[in-house]
DNA sequence: GTCTATAAGGGGATAGAC
DNA sequence: GTCTATCCCCTTATAGAC
């Protein structure tokens, strides 16, 4: 592999195993058996690397974020498949959302970038949740329904952190997806729920 | 008032302003317009002032975390008084918070006492549910009843930094137990949950 | 592309005078 | 109690040889 590659790999893997804030650019290096000064041949600093790694991540979940190109709303299947694969995703750069208020405090451009992340996520969940509505399967006034959005945004956010503090952390997204397909239980209608729940049962 | 109160409220102020990982020991005796000298008299090191801190928000929210001494359960209006004082004590040692995960990594005390109170939090909230189980006012089953109380924590951690990464900062702690309370809404008895909606809208 | 060596700056912390 | 001066270490970043 082209040592490029290398260093982003080796970079996220010690940014996720310890937060960004307290690896460096040598302790990246050293893991790698390279010298400093080749780090800095391949990226600019420490900086440049992060904006890579959040590009990839970006572009990772860009897919999923940006559905309303797909014909039609979702099957309920789907909705476990959609939470499946937007938690590998941040598990796999779970060191942007561990550390995201410092990181959004000490990077402007990674400010900009995770808010409209996080607006594009709101915007998917809420047509989702809109869609449920509609097809009579979601039952909720509007406020609840902004109430239940926010709930499962924090979620998706900071499950991680949550775990992490309560030391259950773990490397897989099953928990996590049915923390969030549970906050949606008590709204779904009778047959929805039912379906939901031991959909949530089949993956323990 | 006497130095080493003042370096104390200093400190806090700075470190909910800015995190504490972006404020440094000299950046608070400039603030104070003392000598870092004089800092590092009263305390040993940013450590020590950080543990003072730990002490003081521990001190503060030790009665509600211990509710158990209290005669019987509570009444559903104290439920939002409860929150309420919570919420203002968090948000008053708020950086606390806003990088958990990295004061975890970084300081081996805090670690240990943000889990205990953690750990006492979940228990404190757990009794309450269970209190509403019994009285026939909280309805879900066993498994719903930990998925709820795993929301309800995440809220009490995390809500302040979904605010602040949603640009939607506030230094009241109403919206925050709007948010709780709205969890607990759709598992309520028919009667508490009006009661407990028209409360929440009240607060608005 | 990769190395060694080193500059530059910051942050934590201490010594010693007042 | 408070100040000035200073030290040490860590981190980022660069220069220049190979």
């Amino acid at each position: 592999m082209k040592t490029r590659e290398r260093i982003l790999q080796c970079a996220l893997e010690l940014f996720n195993e310890h937060g960004e804030p307290n690896v460096t650019t040598l302790d990246i290096a050293t893991e790698l058996d390279i010298s400093p000064g080749n780090l800095y041949y391949h990226f600019r600093g420490k900086e440049a690397l992060l904006e890579e790694l959040l590009a990839d991540f970006l572009d990772q979940t860009h897919g999923l974020l940006h559905l309303e190109s797909r014909a039609g709303p979702l099957e309920p299947e789907d909705y476990w498949l959609f939470l499946h694969l937007l938690f590998e995703s941040i598990i796999a750069y779970r060191f942007l959302f561990q550390d995201l208020s410092n990181l959004i405090g000490r990077y402007t451009v990674i400010a900009r970038s995770m808010r409209q992340w996080v607006d594009a996520l709101r915007s998917t969940l809420k047509r989702l949740l809109l869609d449920l509505h509609e097809q009579q399967r979601l039952l909720c006034d509007a406020q609840a329904l902004e109430r239940l959005l926010d709930a499962l945004c924090q979620t998706v956010l900071f499950w991680l952190d949550y775990q992490r503090v309560s030391q259950r952390e773990d490397d897989e997204p099953t928990q996590a997806v049915q923390q969030v397909l549970g906050l949606l239980l008590p709204y779904l209608e009778t047959d929805t729920r039912h379906w939901m729940s031991s959909l949530i049962q089949r993956y323990n």
